[in-house]
DNA sequence: ATAAACCTTGGAGTACACCCTAAGGTCAAG
DNA sequence: CTTGACCTTAGGGTGTACTCCAAGGTTTAT
């Protein structure tokens, strides 16, 4: 599949594709004789993996990182790919974990709003918003 | 409290407590007749919350409109405010589903792996990477 | 009273992640 | 066989979020 069109599919654009090549994070598996870039089935699992990875709040380099684990196969050792995942597994489980107090205030500050017409100046939802930080530690 | 203590206590430059005065994000509650900013514990608490907003991946724009949630109660009413609350609710359980996804799929990686010492080349969690994205689906 | 450690504004520079344009080569349809 | 839709590289521009001066004023300790 040529740039173009693996672009529409992932719904990204061609420059980003070219510029992910750059950095390292998506190589196309072959290219045409006058040097038009072709994308695989692999290549578009990898695409997936890497937005998947962007839209959670990963950095280009960290999502490199976690490519790594497939690209470093032959220079470590299974204790040594394992132990990075877990690493990486362990940095996903402090962003929920983080999220989800997020999750946790805004939950109470809706509980607390009575949601009416009026204005929201007495509206409890406002000085509790003052103590958000306070009331999810 | 000056700038520096302030930015001390929080862990962030007051480069970085001057760009967000500047756009809008925290404006410290009083200065000295000769111009020094002093920030209050009202300030603290919003500098914490944005902060942790940062953390858990919200733009700074994005953090702006968490706090017009506070700024704006004079101009709308209890129910606008508690609908946006709650769509930024809904934002964050879309984060944290999707985060969670990903630890599923890392768990998974870890789980196949034998963690030896042998090189990873022929490891299953290479392998299973590969189809990461078809197995988190 | 003067040095060190603070503070001010303004503006320039940096890293990341694109996005756009130029100048040109390739390819399929009519 | 040419038009239009593709592709190439190189390089410049943009927005975000800082980060780092420079030039000067203030405060505190000795």
């Amino acid at each position: 599949m040529k740039i173009g069109e693996f672009a529409r599919q992932l719904g990204v654009s061609t420059d980003t594709l070219r510029y992910y090549e750059k950095h390292g994070l998506l190589t196309p598996s072959s290219r045409s004789e006058v040097g038009y870039r072709f994308y695989s089935d692999a290549d578009y699992k990898q695409m997936s993996f890497i937005l998947r990875a962007k839209n959670v709040g990963f950095s280009l380099s960290e999502i490199k990182e976690l490519l790594q684990i497939k690209f470093h196969k032959n220079q470590h050792s299974c204790h040594e790919v394992k132990a990075m995942t877990l690493q990486k597994r362990d940095l996903v489980a402090a962003r929920i974990a983080e999220l989800t107090r997020f999750y946790d205030s805004l939950s109470l500050l809706a509980d607390k709003c009575c949601g009416g017409e009026e204005p929201a100046e007495n509206c409890s939802i406002l000085t509790t918003l003052e103590d958000i930080d306070g009331l999810t530690q």
